[in-house]
DNA sequence: ATGGTCGGTGGCCGA
């Protein structure tokens, strides 16, 4: 199959029955196949007069059911949706509870990548065909009750790993890595950690020790490499409401702090504070106390990445309004913009 | 205010 004469016609504009006729019998099933590959990842545009009965074309988004038709007039989009990537992590709490609204934010946000957290499904639960529906291919790894991440994304991802390579807490659904155009994408859910004294922070620590030789082992600093999730903790004074009320408590800890300090040794930098320097802005707030009608939470999502990106990065924001929804998440996504320049 | 509210579960746990 000639791929690129194939681009070629398409991108021209043409119908099936043309492109067809055109390509005589290099027209086969891995064509129609390229076809759907491209309708699904949102890159073709499918208009139907349904053989001239309708004046004004209508545009056919791709379903599970959606078929093409001869006389269907498809155009395939050139990379205009790819010049600026938007890469955006979320912690959900639950996808079942929240999916209405993360349909509603996917369409308004138009983000090209997504890290979830906190899906809280087992996989045969994951509302993969709704996702779909939305334009988004996804991969997850999820379990009953707790944890849970997903990627979503607009293209076909690569690379796809389920947790740590050597199989550490293979059981907690917390990591799921995978690649698009080169960049490599690590969505992590840390442990939350519970209290100085919990054995749960030591398990946090754990996690996080070994989250930083996953790095080492899989990448270089010279490597595109994002790190985005809940990370819980927040780095600095400036991410919590009062250090001093937050001194040696658990997500605003030393040793925890000792962690940030070797993710910046390693070659990561966090892509919110390359744009943005002032205090009491919050990824997080707790419900219980009404934190976000009080802004008073934490800055604990967070979006990392190699110098690479980091130069190719051209925003980085907190949706605040997505919170300010009903039935919100406690977590606000975190979402970047970065410049592709890979063509 | 050592509370409070969510979400998922199953007769409490995690955040």
């Amino acid at each position: 199959m000639d791929l690129n004469k194939i681009r070629g016609l398409v991108k021209a504009g043409v119908t099936v029955s043309e492109l067809s006729n055109q390509l005589g019998a290099e027209f086969h099933q891995a064509t129609v196949s390229q076809l759907y590959q491209w309708w699904r990842s949102n890159r073709l545009v499918v208009e139907r007069t349904w053989g001239g009965i309708l004046d004004e074309p209508e545009l056919v988004g791709y379903t599970d059911s959606s078929c093409l038709l001869p006389d269907d007039r498809i155009q395939l989009q050139t990379q205009i949706a790819v010049e600026t990537l938007k890469i955006a992590t979320w912690n959900v709490n639950s996808i079942r509870i929240r999916l209405p609204l993360i349909l509603s934010w996917l369409s308004e946000q138009q983000p090209d990548i997504v890290c979830l957290q906190e899906t809280k499904v087992e996989d045969h639960q994951f509302p993969e065909q709704e996702l779909r529906e939305a334009g988004y291919n996804a991969v997850f790894s999820g379990q009953k009750s707790y944890n849970g991440v997903a990627i979503l994304s607009r293209f076909p991802l690569k690379e796809v790993q389920h947790g740590f390579q050597d199989g550490w807490d293979s059981e907690n659904k917390r990591l799921l890595m995978a690649s698009h155009e080169g960049i490599h994408i690590v969505n992590v859910y840390v442990p939350q950690g519970q209290t100085e004294d919990s054995p749960k922070f030591e398990y946090k620590l754990q996690f996080l020790q070994k989250l930083l030789s996953e790095l080492s082992s899989r990448f270089t600093a010279a490597d595109p490499v994002i790190v985005l999730g809940d990370i819980n903790i927040a780095p600095e004074a400036r991410d919590v409401v009062s250090a001093e009320a937050m001194q040696n408590k658990v997500s605003f800890h030393p040793r925890e702090h000792r962690f940030i300090e070797q993710l910046r040794e390693w070659g990561l930098q966090d892509a919110y504070r390359r744009f943005h320097q002032e205090g009491g802005k919050y990824s997080w707030w707790d419900f219980r106390t009404r934190g976000f009608e009080r802004n008073e939470g934490m800055r604990i999502d967070h979006i990392w990445v190699t110098e690479s990106l980091a130069e190719l990065c051209e925003a980085c924001d907190i949706d605040f309004d997505n919170r300010s929804q009903p039935k919100p998440s406690d977590h606000a996504p975190v979402i970047c913009r970065v410049k592709n320049d890979i063509r």
